[in-house]
DNA sequence: GTAACCACTATACTTTTGTATATCGGTATC
DNA sequence: GATACCGATATACAAAAGTATAGTGGTTAC
């Protein structure tokens, strides 16, 4: 069976079809886990050089939002023993791909945007 | 410009990158939203049939969450002049268009589910 | 020996989100 | 004239998500 069909198999059913996608929302659900993959899309990186790029969350957002990645899959976490110890966060081959449905939904809120703007009329510029 | 290089435009910052992509996110969040436009894919219904087909959601917020829709240029609102009158809703063609959003989670949903399969072990089936 | 960096964790609190339950004004049915 | 359907809204409450602030245990630099 191919993925096609496989595909119109889970559309069949209304039910189904919101429950897969919503597994893929609760990837990235939350406040903190768009950035923080945006900022691992751009290479790995340490705890510290993520509480810095990403502004104003809290270590404690970063840590709890960086083990829920970690248990989806998404980021994996290694440590180095060196002294003292460094921490380093990249994303997993899962995590890379979901570039793809990033890219997608950047490319339909631009057009989104350009369509519904006119009938707001808040601002053309 | 083409679409292509203004896409590469807004993902030269990582920073509107991420604006940009949670302006989609945004389009539905919450625990209703992708449910009634996953009901609303199958065409236009009356407030009181979206209540019957989305188990469990009240009143209050399939209301809630019907007027975000609306304001954010997803769902229109028909009133009709009848007596009773009746209410429609069904999908903006810009609401519709973000089906092609929802295919492309669903099916990173399905790959990714399969790939993180075995690591974790808690079915196989 | 004190100040600063790293990778976090703990506790208390506020804000946001969602739920429960009742009600409204109208119509139509029996 | 009681009951039920439609399209909601009001009020009160509970749960989830996020914030503020401080602290831990280790290391290195001065």
């Amino acid at each position: 069976m191919g993925k096609l069909s496989e595909l119109k198999q889970v559309k069949k059913c209304s039910g189904a079809y919101v429950l897969a996608v919503n597994d893929t929302i609760n990837v990235i659900n939350g406040k903190w886990k768009l950035p923080i993959i945006g900022a691992l899309l751009f290479g790995k990186k340490r705890f510290k050089q993520l509480e810095r790029e990403i502004p104003n969350i809290t270590p404690r957002m970063l840590s709890k939002e960086l083990r829920d990645l970690e248990a989806n899959g998404i980021v994996s976490r290694t440590v180095y023993d060196t002294v003292p110890v460094a921490v380093e966060y990249c994303l997993t081959p899962s995590g890379e791909s979901f570039s793809r449905v990033l890219d997608v939904m950047l490319e339909w809120g631009l057009e989104h945007r350009k369509n519904t703007i006119g009938q707001n009329a808040e601002e053309v510029q």
